[in-house]
DNA sequence: CTTATTAATCAATTTTTTTTGATTTTAATT
DNA sequence: AATTAAAATCAAAAAAAATTGATTAATAAG
């Protein structure tokens, strides 16, 4: 007999998965705030955001991976210094414009 | 001495709270195709949701009410049926147009 | 009134994510 | 070459989220 056809078509399946990635990145008010200081500040390194986020080297380390995993930060690297700066491109694919107050520093 | 300015903004802290819980309540697979059933077949009762979904009774409910808490999704009870459906006003305050290929039946 | 149906809730377990502190890697400086 | 600094990684512990199966609550139907 033929398949059951309850299954999800395999291609929405695909992009469910890639949406997950990239909401549970931002879903994360540290992370957050991580881009609205990078919305700020532009391209910033990792021991100039630490101090302003209050957190540990190895845990800030840990949230800008999560975030440059999922494409919504870019990384740079200079000598021993790691620049990291917000993914304009793939903010506005995924956030409403509405959004822009928070994620674009022309909006406020 | 005056206080140190290391901490956020509490405005600011509040609306990073705010995105996180609606951020999280869309960072997942199964919700999303949930939202994405209901794009679909507009008002839905949980019965007819689960067997489009393959699986059980309480975990649906279990994500619903995360959908439902987030404001992502409205709910009416009529006898014993809860009737869900999308919260599009909500979507089109988060997500980007582009994203309303997956969320709005008019685009696809 | 009794039974059946729908869906929410609960407690226990499992899985995933986050935090912590230490170590490692790489590059710059002395 | 030795020291310092920046940042990534690792393993263990803690915290949060998801799953499971059973129970409960509310309504509808016989």
């Amino acid at each position: 007999m033929k398949s059951e056809m309850t299954n999800q078509n395999p291609t929405m399946d695909h992009l469910f998965e890639l949406y997950e990635g990239k909401f549970k990145a931002i879903a994360d008010k540290k992370r957050l705030q991580i881009m609205n200081i990078l919305t700020q500040n532009g391209s910033m390194c990792v021991c100039d955001i630490a101090p302003l986020m209050e957190m540990s080297q190895s845990k800030l380390s840990y949230h800008l991976k999560i975030l440059l995993d999922a494409n919504i930060i870019k990384k740079e690297t200079k000598g021993t210094w790691s620049f990291y700066e917000l993914n304009q491109d793939e903010l506005n694919h995924l956030l409403s414009p509405e959004l822009c107050c928070l994620f674009k520093p022309t909006c406020c």
